[in-house]
RNA sequence: GGCGACAUAGCCAAGUGGUAAGGCAGAGGACUGCAAAUCCUUUAUCCCCGGUUCGAAUCCGGGUGUCGCCUCCA
């Protein structure tokens, strides 16, 4: 094992180590569910993803838990306006987010716990802080005393009087220092509520991510993951009640996916160009999306467009087209081979070994997926050169990406239909008036077949035909 | 103002000391009745200026530019 992942915490790649091999505990943030989910969502929902995959793939035992925020202000806001209690929006946006990240193929947490039924073991984690003397009291809030942390501010690397600076207490507000956040918000008028010892009120958004790790994965996790946004201050709140109350670290390894842009603008509400996963997956493919968002590392930057899209899906199809054509060379393979095998073997252990130097080098994705194109170009060549074909070699490829696909899943690994009858025979039909020259019934017969989703392309072999959708872009 | 990230071909994007992966697009070629697919060839003073080193895209210093966080935000 030598998998390095680069930990925000000290801002290097570490190798990771789990705290209890082979298991390894994960917490990813998740949605606030009071809108359907957005394509910068959608990035740091695949790729938190597919590190878990990753981690399964090479032997670990991941439990991962992601949590659903359905109480905070923007909830309490979005309900007010659409006339639904609290309750009904998270219902109606956690289906919706269930829908929408099944349409991008993302794998669902092992445990999905909602903030709001986890209201005691967060009233317990803020007892502790106050008997540490890490909480007061104000005003029917209960406030997290930030100067009284001592590590605070290591994780976003700012000063505590740096972080001052720039903050400040708004008249009204309840808290002593700025940087101070609340626990607990005591019940207002037509808000949802829950007992607790300081009377009726509701959690505060950090306290909810820091009681639900801890309460599935124990008092320090392995990996906590979330969008580079959250680093300050809700990472950064996190530890401080987490370490604050347990006096141990929270987590080991802190990932963080990079922004993603629109048009090289910010995507934000106020530009108007919000794209959310459900407009989005009418348009395109999902695997396409996937594909595009894979290819660039996870913590960079990323500038979503229709044209940068569009040149991912060019080149997936590629990659779907060499999966699609090994299926179609089976037809043609034996245990002795025509063509020489050296080249393609050495191509093969070369993808294998590069995609896992890329993976474990901080989930290089953009490198793996290079270890996929180099296995097509030398896979086609080998096609190229003359059938029949080694059956066991074309399957040893296949496996190769089957198995990848697993973490990615951004080709269709599937069998070609079987031989359909009717085009089998305007196949021969084609065949017959080829050899008899007869290009414009040869043609007819190809274009009618197309208008039926079946596409042909002759070959030094013979021809082959295929479904047109495999690899078109829906 | 404080903290930080990034700057690689027309476009996207790997690469953290040994003279630049991969993809898209373009051009030319091979194959082909045509088409499709595929293969081959072709495109980089690695933002600028210094420094360290036998050797730097890679390390250090200084610029310039872009972006982010410091306030709800994935």
């Amino acid at each position: 094992m030598n998998l390095k992942l680069y930990n925000t915490l000290t801002r290097r790649k570490e190798q990771f180590e789990p705290l209890a091999p082979p298991l390894v505990t994960f917490y990813v943030c998740g949605p606030t569910v009071y809108d359907y989910i957005h394509i910068g969502n959608a990035r740091v929902f695949i790729i938190f993803d597919l590190v878990r995959r990753y981690l399964n793939y090479r032997g670990y035992r991941v439990r991962m838990v992601q949590n659903y925020t359905d109480i905070d202000d923007k909830m309490i806001r979005r309900a007010r306006e659409e006339g639904h209690t609290v309750a009904e929006l998270a219902d109606r946006f956690i289906d919706a987010y269930k829908a929408d990240t099944a349409g991008l193929l993302v794998r669902p947490a092992d445990l999905q716990p909602r903030a709001t039924e986890h209201i005691e073991p967060i009233i317990q984690l803020i007892k502790k802080l106050k008997e540490r003397g890490l909480a007061y009291f104000s005003g029917g809030d209960i406030y997290f005393s930030a100067g009284n942390f001592r590590d605070y501010g290591r994780l976003s690397h700012q000063a505590t009087d740096e972080l001052l600076a720039g903050a400040r207490v708004e008249p009204g507000e309840k808290k002593r220092e700025p940087l101070d956040f609340a626990l607990w918000k005591g019940k207002k008028e037509g808000e949802p509520a829950w007992d607790s010892p300081w009377g009726e009120g509701r959690p505060g958004w950090h306290i909810e991510c820091s009681s639900m790790a801890m309460h599935y994965l124990g008092e320090t996790i392995d990996i906590h993951a979330g969008g580079a946004d959250l680093i300050f201050p809700h990472h950064e709140n996190e530890i401080a009640q987490s370490s604050g109350a347990t006096g141990k670290p929270f987590a080991r390894y802190w990932l963080h996916a990079g922004y993603l842009n629109i048009e090289d603008r910010k995507m934000s509400k106020s530009l108007g160009n919000v794209l959310t996963v459900r407009h989005l997956l009418k348009e395109y493919d999902p695997r396409d999306l996937r594909f595009f968002i894979l290819s660039a590392h996870y913590r960079s930057p990323l500038n979503f467009s229709r044209e940068l899209i569009a040149q991912a899906a060019a080149g997936r199809k590629r990659l779907q087209e060499f999966v699609d054509n090994l299926y179609g060379a089976l037809a043609g393979s034996g245990e002795e081979a025509a063509a020489p095998e050296e080249q393609i073997r050495t191509a093969l252990a070369a993808a294998r070994r590069r995609f896992s130097e890329a993976m474990d080098d901080d989930f290089n994705t953009a490198g793996a997926i290079a270890a996929f194109f180099e296995l097509a170009r030398e896979g086609n060549i080998y096609l190229q050169k003359g059938h029949p074909y080694n059956r066991a070699l074309l399957e040893e490829l296949l496996d190769f990406y089957r198995e990848r696909n697993e973490l990615f899943e951004v080709l269709k690994i599937r069998q070609p239909a079987p031989p359909d009858e009717e085009v089998l025979r305007a196949i021969a039909q084609r065949e017959e008036a080829r050899r008899k020259k007869d290009w414009e019934a040869a043609d007819r017969i190809r274009d009618e077949l197309q208008k039926q989703g079946i596409v042909l392309e002759d070959t030094p072999h013979g021809t082959r035909w295929k479904y047109g959708e495999a690899t078109g872009i829906k």
